[in-house]
DNA sequence: TTCCAGGGGTAGA
DNA sequence: TCTACCCATGGA
C-alpha cells in the first residue's frame, strides 16, 4: 500500500525534451484519439492542448510530464516538459524520450494506411492528414491493465476502476503531497499489484476482473510473461494474439485491442460500440452475426482496425 | 427494479 | 466450434 507523504510541497525542477515527429503529424489528433488520452495518471487539457502524465522511472522516482506540440508543418515535433526533483539524468531523459515516442508511436510508418485513407473517399481523407497514432501507454502492461478494465463495463466505469487503481497502488510524483495538489500518481507496476493484500485490491472495486489483474500482475512481475517483447516485429501476428488469449480476461475483443495497441491492425474489436454502429450504418439497423458484421472492412486488409475506427469517429462527427 | 455495458471463463454439447 | 450460464459493479 502506498503511503502518502505529508510534509507540504517539495522542490521541483522543469527539464525540456523535444522530439521529431514524422509528416504529417497532427498532435491533437494523435493525443487525444481516443479514451486513453483521459485514463490517469494522463490528463488531457482541452484548454492548452497539452497532454500531462504522472510517470515512473524507477524505485522512488517520479516525474510529472507534459507534452506538447512544437515546430511545424514540415517539422513537427512534441515538446516534452519535464518537472522532476533534483537532478535529471542524461540516462532518464532518454527513457522518458523513448516512452514518449512510445506513447505516441512516432517511429510507426502508416503510409500504407494514410494512402489507403486518401483512396478509400472523404470519409477518412482527414485521417490521412496526420491521423491513425492512436495513443497507448509505455508499457504493455499498462495497455492491458486498461484494456481488461474497459470489458462489460461502461466508460465510465472504466475510468473510475483505473482512477482508483492509480490512486490506491500508485506511486506519488516529486510533489510530497500530491493528493493536495491534485496531481495523479503513477501506474502501479506489476510487482505492486501483485503484492497488494485483498482488501487493497477490494477498495479499487474491480469486480470480477479482480483475480484476472491480479493474476496477469504476477506473471509479469515473476517474468513468466514479457508483455513489451510482444512489440517485436518479428513474431506473427497470430503468435502474439494466442499469447494474449492465454491471458485469463483477455478473449477476442480485448485481444483485438492489444494488437491495436502493438501496431497490428489485422484483427476488429468487435463490442457493442462497433455491432451498434455496423449494423445501424451497413446493415438497416437490423441485428447480424459477428463474422457478417466484421466482413464490412475486409477491403482494409492488414488496416481493418484502422480503417473501422476513423469511419466510427467520422460518424460520431456527423451525429454532432 | 431491471437491464446491460467499449466481454470473458467454463462446462457441456 | 457453438451455446448457455455465470460473473461484480454501477449507470440509465
Amino acid at each position: 500500500m502506498t503511503q502518502r507523504g505529508t510534509m507540504g510541497k517539495a522542490t521541483t525542477h522543469r527539464t525540456e525534451i523535444t522530439t521529431a515527429a514524422p509528416v504529417p503529424f497532427d498532435f491533437a489528433g494523435t493525443v487525444y484519439s481516443h479514451g486513453w488520452a483521459v485514463l490517469e495518471p494522463n490528463r488531457w487539457h482541452p484548454d492548452r492542448s497539452v497532454l500531462t502524465r504522472t510517470e515512473r522511472l524507477g524505485p522512488g522516482r517520479v516525474v510529472y510530464v507534459t507534452l506538447a506540440s512544437a515546430g511545424n508543418s514540415e517539422k513537427p515535433r512534441v515538446r516534452v516538459g519535464v518537472e522532476h526533483g533534483g537532478e535529471l539524468t542524461r540516462q532518464e531523459a532518454a527513457t522518458i524520450r523513448r516512452s514518449v515516442r512510445v506513447m505516441l508511436r512516432l517511429d510507426e510508418d502508416l503510409r500504407p494506411f494514410h494512402e489507403l485513407c486518401r483512396r478509400a473517399g472523404p470519409r477518412w481523407r482527414e485521417a490521412a492528414a496526420g491521423l491513425g497514432r492512436l495513443i497507448r501507454s509505455p508499457t504493455v502492461f499498462e495497455d492491458a491493465i486498461k484494456t481488461i478494465c474497459t470489458t462489460n463495463v461502461q466508460w465510465s466505469g472504466t475510468k473510475g476502476m483505473i482512477q482508483r487503481l492509480v490512486q490506491v497502488l500508485g506511486e506519488p510524483g516529486p510533489l510530497s503531497a500530491p493528493a493536495d495538489a491534485g496531481l495523479p500518481a503513477a501506474f502501479p507496476t506489476p510487482e505492486v499489484i501483485a503484492a497488494a493484500d485483498g482488501s487493497t485490491l477490494d477498495q479499487v472495486r474491480l469486480g470480477y476482473r479482480a483475480p484476472y489483474i491480479r493474476e496477469l500482475s504476477e506473471r509479469v512481475a515473476s517474468g513468466d510473461l514479457d508483455l513489451d517483447a510482444l512489440r517485436e516485429p518479428d513474431a506473427s501476428t497470430e503468435e502474439v494474439r494466442r499469447i494474449l488469449l492465454d491471458i485469463k480476461g483477455v478473449g477476442s475483443y480485448a485481444a483485438a485491442t492489444l494488437l491495436m495497441f502493438l501496431g497490428r491492425y489485422d484483427y476488429l474489436a468487435i463490442d457493442s460500440v462497433y455491432r451498434t454502429f455496423v449494423t445501424s450504418r451497413y446493415f438497416g439497423g437490423h441485428a447480424v452475426s459477428d463474422s457478417e458484421a466484421a466482413g464490412v472492412y475486409a477491403d482494409w486488409g492488414r488496416w481493418k482496425y484502422l480503417g473501422f475506427w476513423f469511419d466510427l469517429w467520422k460518424g460520431l462527427d456527423e451525429e454532432v
